[in-house]
DNA sequence: AGCACGCCGACT
DNA sequence: GTCGGCGTGCTC
């Protein structure tokens, strides 16, 4: 409604519908200038015949829009408190960085009811005042909140325990940092089982007293429950709070709430909790920082890693990044001096089973007896006999990655990617781990009527089989994202895992991270091989850490753990490394092979994805922004800083019926790179093309 | 995201 | 003749 009485001001506001958020995603409203309004609050408005909540971000005398085109801003919304401005700066450089508008950033941070308007309706008021409006699921959110809120009188142990001399050096420069007030990322380089989580504990407990927040960051959903546990314990005063995207709408509302407000001390959760306004923060702490699970897949594609960094240094506070195997990016910048490295080298002295003996079992002249060599069989009987747990690893799940027919050649491919599908044995059907595609398992050979499908290759469900048959007495448990499909499924097994009612585990990467068995002492890879020779040139890196990972579940609480990798080239360099529990070792020979090739951390990369029905119509698009860019290149100046690869298909060229290609830019320069992005995605952004694209910057793949 | 506009095939 | 397919473009 128009008030003629009042002058207006404009608000300036961004708005939660992506699409249009290209280019300037600016929005002008009116708004009488004698109602308070203020930037970072949220406001409700019509747009179209719709009505959206969009952010105030600027609050202005005049405006460029055409006067007739404006309109009125509904309600100025009070019920949360204002988005401080370190959190837009925050937003503001992830929407640069990643070549974003501020809207496509900050408005997908906050929780979905506070962006819902269709919650928010007038209430009734005295006439002559302006309408107000509340949101009731707000409302409901904070009612419910108050009953939930129950003091912990749990009387948990708060005694620290006995610290090695490493994790004492430790916790003192990480106490002194934070006396500090300074940005000052530390990296906790130390081994599984080393007590990388008792010094995380004791910087908190500092933080605490110290009246601040923590953020702190796990890359898996499946390890908060854990680690809250272990927070609860610790401090049964303090106010924690999670986060993960397994979370109901409601609870997630919940929890942003109690950080934004302060009324929650800790914040625990996975990548997007990074994007938390926390008003009091004093420490970050980014647990298992390598892992690739800190970038975001889709839509924004951040790194939640890379964010708490610039977090941590817009907010002058340290940060804590924790791993046995530091990313290269992270080992480069300790080695510079621009990180101080804390190494935990040994394990902790409540851990006396010292590290685990990790051994390569050569394929070259054994024979192999449905994928496992005699030595590994072997080695899990024992385990047997000596009531010990076993975990088989193996990076595939699915009975058999594909089925095939020994007559004519025929395959099971799936039929909208570029892939083969996978035969699953206990639904009796094929799946593509891609697009989701699924059918029955054939009767016959779809070519040429032989009915002798015979499965290629194997996969947790074959391994779980071939165990049995041959250890019928044994209790084996498979764990991957198959059995886990549940809701607490994942919890209900690993209690079983930890009350000893499973003698061997058979799992995927799931089981790999964080988990602390205690009475597992053998660790099978069946096959390390696979990553050896991949054209990623991060795939060693991966496997390094993925093999360091799952070796550190091996051998806990007074028993020793052995691991047994079965590899065909047991002489590879990284093999030697690993058994040496020599990550030192290999992050420099990698680092030397990356800066010779002049690849990452050492150059400094982004990708342009193309999606369209057919591969030229990808690679033509391609091949017209690669011009372009050249053209930009030449007219600054940088052709000699930044290299424009020619457009390939990508690895994996059809996805769910569409042609996938990219074009990789490589710079030398950081500053280099992000002058380019800008100007080359608007000239981009003019082309009239049915091409879906978007960039990548610090793509994990190439 | 919604929603309107607009330009071609197949039908009560 | 109209109904409706979804490609294109706009929303302060």
């Amino acid at each position: 409604m128009n008030t003629p009485s009042h002058r207006n001001r404009f608000l300036r506001v961004i708005l939660d519908a992506p699409r249009l958020n290209y280019g300037s995603d600016l929005f002008d409203y009116r708004w009488p200038d004698d109602r308070a309004a203020e930037i970072g609050q949220r406001v409700l408005l019509p747009f179209g015949r719709q009505t959206l909540i969009g952010l105030i971000v600027e609050i202005t005398d005049t405006s460029e829009v055409e006067p007739s085109k404006l309109r009125d801003a509904i309600a100025v919304l009070d019920d949360v408190p204002t988005l401080p401005l370190d959190w837009f700066t925050l937003m503001r450089f992830a929407a640069d960085y990643y070549q974003r508008s501020l809207g496509e950033v900050a408005l997908p941070a906050l929780p979905l009811l506070l962006r819902k308007a269709k919650a928010y309706r007038p209430e009734s008021v005295q006439p002559q005042e302006p309408a107000r409006y509340s949101s009731r699921s707000i409302r409901q959110l904070r009612k419910k909140s108050m009953g939930a809120a129950k003091p912990d009188t749990s009387t948990a142990s708060t005694q620290m325990p006995i610290l090695t001399a490493e994790q004492a050096v430790a916790v003192t420069e990480i106490r002194s940092a934070l006396r500090g007030s300074e940005f000052q990322p530390l990296l906790l380089h130390g081994v599984t089982g080393s007590g990388k989580t008792e010094v995380y504990l004791q910087a908190l407990a500092d933080v605490l007293a110290r009246g601040q927040q923590a953020l702190v960051l796990v890359p898996e959903i499946n390890l908060t429950p854990q680690l809250l546990e272990i927070f609860r314990g610790r401090f049964p005063q303090a106010r924690l709070a999670s986060l993960h995207s397994g979370m109901p709408d409601g609870e997630r509302a919940l929890q942003w709430l109690r950080v934004h407000e302060g009324e929650a001390d800790i914040l625990l959760g996975t990548r997007m909790a990074v994007m938390v306004p926390l008003p009091r923060l004093g420490l970050v702490v980014v647990d298992e920082e390598h892992d690739p699970s800190f970038k975001q897949q889709e839509g924004l594609r951040y790194s939640a890693r890379d964010l708490a960094l610039v977090l941590a240094q817009q907010r002058r506070i340290p940060i804590i990044l924790g791993s046995a195997t530091p990313s290269l990016e992270t080992w480069a910048q300790a080695e510079r001096g621009r990180y101080k490295k804390l190494t935990l080298s040994s394990r902790a002295a409540d851990d006396a089973a010292g590290l685990p003996q990790i051994r390569m079992v050569s394929l070259e002249r054994t024979p192999l007896e449905h994928g496992f060599s005699e030595t590994l069989r072997n080695a899990i009987q024992q385990r047997l006999e000596r009531g010990e747990q076993s975990l088989i690893f193996h990076n595939r799940r699915g009975y058999a990655p594909v089925l095939a027919c020994g007559a004519c050649g025929w395959i099971s491919d799936c039929r909208r990617c570029s892939v083969h599908a996978v035969f699953h044995k206990l639904d009796g059907r094929l799946h593509c781990h891609h697009c989701g595609w699924e059918a029955r398992v054939p009767k016959a050979c779809p070519d040429c009527g032989n009915v002798d499908l015979a499965p290629l290759g194997r996969g947790t469900q074959r391994i779980e089989e071939t165990l049995a048959s041959w250890f019928p007495e044994a209790r084996i448990l498979r764990i991957d994202r198959d059995s886990t499909r549940r809701k607490g499924s994942m919890q209900t097994a690993l209690s079983a895992v930890h009350a000893g009612e499973v003698d061997i585990l058979v799992g995927t990467q799931m089981v790999a991270k964080g988990h602390d068995f205690r009475h597992l002492t053998l660790v099978g890879v069946v096959d390390a091989d696979s990553a050896l020779f991949s054209h990623d040139f991060r795939a060693a890196e991966r496997l390094f850490a993925n093999l360091m990972q799952v070796a550190g579940r091996a051998g806990r609480a007074h028993k020793p753990g052995e691991v047994l990798i079965q590899t065909r080239y047991p002489q590879h360099p990284l093999f030697a490394a690993l058994t040496a529990h020599d990550f030192d070792r290999f992050a420099k020979s990698q680092l030397d092979e990356r800066r010779t090739a002049g690849l990452p951390p050492y150059a400094y990369h982004a990708v342009l994805r193309a999606e369209a029905k057919t591969l030229e119509a990808a690679l033509a698009f391609l091949h017209a922004a690669r011009e372009i860019a050249q053209n930009l290149l030449v007219a600054c100046d940088q052709s000699s800083t930044i290299d424009l690869y020619d457009p390939v298909p990508m690895n994996l060229v059809r996805v769910a019926n569409v042609e996938r290609a990219q074009l990789l830019v490589e710079a030398r320069s950081r500053p280099a790179l992000q002058n380019l992005l800008p100007i080359w995605l608007a000239a981009l952004r003019a082309i009239k093309t049915r091409v879906q694209w978007h960039v990548e910057v610090d793509p994990l793949e190439i």
